[in-house]
Formats: structure tokens, sequence, C-alpha cells
RNA sequence: GCCCUGGUGGUGUAGCCGGGCCUAUCAUACAGGACUGUCACUCCUGUGACUCGGGUUCAAAUCCCGACCAGGGCGCCA
């Protein structure tokens, strides 16, 4: 085994062509793949952009070069100083024909599972063996889009004046109702894992902060066992004063909107390798009301009371009748969240909006209850008890602005750009009810 | 949590219905050998597996029960 030493990368297996023909470069990575012919070896190198052919012919290169090739085995990790030669039989036109070959790492064998994807793996072995089921270009590729996804989100929300913030994930209460907490000890005292920024993102508009996002993760107790859930999910949340629920959703589509074109852009060879043909949908996305939404799913043969969540039938139904980007709005009151403002026209209605894709949610939102004694008979009428909620309520007695958000789950996202039917594929280390580790 | 399906070498599979010719199939991986243009290299040789526990039977990978694990569906998911 050799050290690094001196050597530095000169180039990506990407960045080096045929016209570099003669030039030396050093190149460093995993061997893909090794093809051993007796007085000629060819090995496959393979870095995070891509792979290049090593050849390495008895005759032409020194002993030791041609000993220490023959002696590689798959994902060993090498560096090579060799000279880049133009050649019509190598893949990609130009191979590397090695003057020097370090090898900083062998890797142990039977492989856990098979990088080259020759023989597949189901995704619980693959998981288990995350980092070398990441070694894939094609699962490297939808972490690349998810990169992309993040910063085109970023890019978005600063362009439109927000303010990037970071809230506590520990919290003291168990009371917002809902969905269950993961308990955990803090010193002397319970806390929990936080379940969304929600209230806080609300007590930065008493802040006067005005618009501010939050990317960050979320924690659900759910014994939830599906495609679409995990326990950790990573949320883009947002928070908008003197704005209403309809601004809120002009927002959402904006980050949607530029998230799609900037993917559709900057990631090419990802979505090729992905297979996905991404299509930009323009904006206004349509908006369906949530009575809409009752007739529709009803007319299709699943029934559906008003007042009632959509059933996962109900969402599939309406899923095959819209295509792509939608809005479901004005959400009966009693099955959305106590935060929630009430519609004035209708005190049966709020201000609550989803966005959907096909039969899959993908964010939620809706203009806010400032209205402190609104608000306070709100919690009450969940069955909450407002004494829990002291130090949000506070934030709404010394001037708190009308305001909107949204929250919109990032690996759900993923799964429509990078075009994936399992939530799990999204997320590098995911954690759902039966995975902890890696 | 409920329902359905499944668990066979490192990985992915065939065999299971109709128990015995299974000393368990094939691919890939791995080890050794031959090979100077491979690109899923080819060829020869070799190594390696029936999830666990109980039961039925002369006989269980195969049938039955339970546990564990996985996949899918549903529920839950302010």
């Amino acid at each position: 085994m050799d050290s690094l030493g001196s050597w530095r990368r000169t180039h990506y297996t990407s960045e080096i062509n045929g016209e570099m023909d003669g030039e030396e470069v050093t190149v460093m990575g995993w061997v893909n793949s090794i093809r051993k012919l007796g007085k000629l070896i060819f090995i496959i190198l393979r870095d995070r952009e891509g792979t290049i052919q090593i050849v390495i012919p008895k005759q032409k290169v020194p002993e030791e070069v041609f000993n220490i090739g023959k002696s590689l085995g798959r994902e060993d990790v090498i560096a090579i100083r060799g000279k880049v030669v133009a050649n019509e039989k190598a893949p990609g036109g130009c191979e590397i024909v090695p003057l020097e070959i370090r090898v900083l790492n062998r890797a142990e064998s039977p492989l856990p599972l098979d990088p080259s994807e020759k023989v597949p793996a189901d995704l619980d072995t693959r998981l288990d063996n995350r980092f070398l089921d990441l070694r894939r270009p094609k699962i490297t590729a939808l972490f690349k889009l998810r990169s992309e996804m993040l910063r085109a989100v970023r890019d978005t929300f600063y362009r439109e004046g927000f303010i990037e913030v970071n809230t506590p994930k520990l919290v003291a209460s168990a009371t917002e109702g809902g969905t269950e907490l993961f308990p955990l000890s803090y010193f002397e005292r319970e806390a929990f894992l936080s379940q969304s920024p929600q209230l806080y993102k609300q007590m930065l508009m008493a802040a006067g902060f005005e618009r501010v996002f939050e990317i960050g993760p979320i924690f659900r107790a759910e014994e939830h066992n599906t495609r679409r859930h995990l326990n950790e999910a990573i949320s883009i949340d947002c928070e908008m004063s003197f704005a209403d629920e309809r601004d809120a959703m002009e927002m959402l589509e904006k980050v949607v909107y530029n998230t799609l074109l900037h993917i559709k852009e900057h990631c090419r060879r990802e979505l090729e390798l992905l297979d996905v043909d991404l299509k930009i949908q323009d904006i206004p996305f349509p908006r369906l009301t949530y009575d809409e939404v009752v007739d529709i799913v009803n007319t299709r043969g699943v029934e559906m009371e008003w007042g009632e969540d959509l059933s996962r039938a109900g969402e599939k139904v309406l899923g095959e009748y819209m295509e792509g980007f939608y809005f479901i709005t004005k959400w009966p009151r009693d099955i959305r969240p106590f935060y929630t403002l009430p519609c004035e026209e209708d005190p049966k209605l709020c201000k609550a909006f989803d966005l959907m894709y096909k039969d899959l949610e993908i964010a939620s939102g809706a203009q806010r209850n400032h209205i402190y004694p609104l608000l306070v008979e709100s919690i009450k009428r969940m069955g909450l008890n407002p004494e829990s909620f002291e130090s949000y309520l506070q934030a709404f007695r010394y001037g708190m602005p009308p305001h909107a958000g949204w929250g919109l789950g990032a690996d759900r996202f993923m799964m429509v750009l990078g075009g994936q039917k399992n939530i799990r594929e999204c997320v590098l280390f995911p954690r759902d009810r039966h995975r902890l580790t890696p």
C-alpha cells in the first residue's frame, strides 16, 4: 500500500479527452472493473464524475507497474500518473497508459453488493451497504440532483428577499396535537424532537423578519410503513408577513418552477442516467377547491364525505384525473391545524392549501391565524390547552402581522424530480419504522 | 398496527404447488491457470447457500405452527 505523498489529482476522469493526447495527468479513484488478458490489462477507473480506461501493456510499461496492475481487485483505491493516449478502440476515444501506480487502499472481497450493477441487489441490502450503493453512478446522480434542487430552492428564496433561519429541533411541548413525537431525555426533564418549525417560523413574523425560510429535519414518530413516509425527513419551510394564502401559493409555485428549470438545465447528464424526462409545467398550477375535489373523487367511484381528509384511494383517483402539479384550496377548518386562518365568508372553511403532484401530497400551507382571541379559540376547538402554548401565544399579543407560509417535503419533491417510487431512494441514510442504521 | 407475499452461497435467482432421483439450478462475485485490444472479455479448474425454533413423516429447502426480517398495500401522518 502506498501513501498519497505529494500526488494530487490533476483531472477528474470526465475532464480527459482525446485532444489531450500525450499529456501527463494524475487521476485518482476506484477500480470499477479490471480485465486481465495475460500480457495486457484493462482497468476502468471510476471517480465521482465518471470513468476512464487505463491500459497496461506489459511491453510498454515498467515491470513494477504491470505487477501492481495484475494485483489489483475491484474497488481498490488507486492513483495513477500517466500519459493520455487518443485511441479509437478505447471507450470515450482515449485512455491512460500509467507511468506509475499508487495503491492507496485495498478493498476486501467479496463485496457485499455489486457496484457495477451486473447483479441487482434488494433495496434492503443496498441500504445496509449504502456507502457502496452510493458508488453506483445512477445513485450518485440522484444525490447530485438533490444538491442542485436545494441550490435552486435557496436561490429562489434569496432572490425573493427571504432570510434563511435555523430553529430548534429539541422542543419542550408534546401538545401541538396531531402527529406522535419522539420523546427524549433532556437533563432532568423530558423533551421531544421537533415535528415542524411551524411555531418558530410564526414567532419570527412577530420578530419582524418579514420573510424567512428554513431547510431542516422534521421528526414524526408515526408507525407508518409506506413508500412515501419517513420518520426523519427534510422540510423546506417558509413564512411571509403581510401576505395571504394566495401569496404563499405563488411563492411555492416560483420555488417549484425555478427548481424544475434549474434541474432541467444543469442536470442533463443526471436526468439521462436516471432515465427521467422532466417536464417543465407552466405556472400558475391549476387550483381545485376542496369542494371540487369531493365531487371529482365521488364521481370517480371513491366515497368521500364532505369534511373528511382524502383517503389513499381518493388521492389515487384524483391523481389519475389531474396531470402534474395542482393545488387543493379552501379546506374544511376542522381537518386543518389550529393555526390556520378561517375564511371570513364561511367559518366552516379555512385558508389552507396542499400542493399535489398527481397522487402525492408534496406541500401544505395556509394563511395563518394572527388574531390572538381567534387563535386561542381555535386551540380550544381542537381539544388542546392554550396554556401549553404560552410562549407561542405571547408572540401574538404585541403586534403580529398577518402572515402565510408553507412546508414542502424535500424528499417527496425529490421523488418527483428524480422519478423515484420509494422515498428511501431519495435519502442517503433513511430512517423508517425499522431502520436506524447505518 | 392490520392484510397479502416472500426469506436458498458475498449478491441476485431456479427448485417448493404434487415431500424421496437435491450429493440444490443458473448468473455474478471470489481463488488458481491460459490469453496483447478488452469494453457484461473468453475458456478450464476450484470455493461457497436452504432465516431461526418447534411439529407432521420412514423421509422436509419443499407440508403445518410460531418468531424474526423484508417487499407491497392499507391505516396513521395538527
